[in-house]
DNA sequence: GTGCCTGCAAAAAATTTGCAACAAC
DNA sequence: GTTGTTGCAAATTTTTTGCAGGCAC
């Protein structure tokens, strides 16, 4: 019951934290006007720690555990703050939920999802973006944005060959 | 009000109608002890005369000019019915909404989506196809199925450059 | 102090489901 | 006749929003 409803973390960035995550979100925030709170960082802070492909109830869930208050509401809005600013990706890989990645300086990355154990491997392939850039210049099209995700069988699930098709 | 409220388009298919969507489709619900009605067959019609990639909304408005009574979830429901048997494909392009495009026998395509005008537009390429083949191998990975979507600016809206970003 | 944030609960939007009546086979 | 299908409304699921009170700056 000690401690203070709303401090925020201290003084100035750590030198680890440089160019880190929790920096950049600052500046956007200040940049725009819009200001931090607990709520804001715990929720950021849980979203890059847990890493990968986090829905929002699995943040929820997480953030929870250490700031049991946070509601739904504000980790979606909190969310679509970290994509506003670039530092998240919302992702659909089906099943209907959203599901978010960091996007801090990351290059960009497409997918390959296990459609048995529902495992997400990143790649990349140089060639292949170039062929989409080719494909599109071909119609027209200036491609701003594109998604690649392959589904099947990982290794893994390859190999266990039992039940479930 | 003469029109009896069931009835099913009569005998053998006409010689234009054999390996339609409407034969598979008897033929697949036939296989499985499923039954024909007149909403499966006039959604069906409506959705193959739509062409392109429709959403359910769009759908039911469209059957419902035609047999205002249908609804909405035997429109779904039939659309589950057309995925299944193979000849719908649902699509998520972003906005939450399904969309389903005709899958009668056609090849394997990836989609180029305006994000200005919404326009969509498909295309196939089998240099990306098997590039994304010897990706997935090298990772171990066996594709059963995949996904391109370029986001973008179509020709005519790169032309417009006026107002809306 | 002003203006942004938060929690809560209600609202939305898309899709699914239970059920009694009804139609296909 | 039996079994699958339909319409309706209620239920679900995921995400958004209105609002009154609480913080950050």
């Amino acid at each position: 019951m000690s401690e203070p409803r709303n401090r925020i973390g201290s003084g100035g960035a750590r030198p680890a934290e440089r160019g880190s995550p929790a920096v950049a979100l600052g500046a956007y925030l200040a940049e725009r006007g819009l200001k931090r709170s607990r709520q804001r960082d715990r929720i950021a802070e849980t979203f890059f720690a847990m890493g990968g492909h986090v829905s929002v109830e699995e943040l929820v869930a997480r953030v929870r555990r250490v700031d049991p208050r946070v509601s739904v509401a504000t980790v979606y809005r909190t969310m679509k703050v970290l994509s506003d600013c670039g530092l998240a990706m919302a992702r659909q890989f089906g099943g209907g939920q959203t599901r978010y990645e960091a996007a801090a300086g990351r290059e960009h990355h497409d997918h390959m999802i296990c459609t048995r154990c529902g495992e997400i491997v990143e790649f990349a392939n140089e060639k292949i973006e170039s062929l989409q850039e080719l494909v599109a210049r071909r119609h027209g099209f200036e491609v701003e944005l594109h998604k690649l995700e392959l589904y099947g069988r990982c290794a893994r699930c390859r190999g266990a060959r039992e039940a479930t098709p």
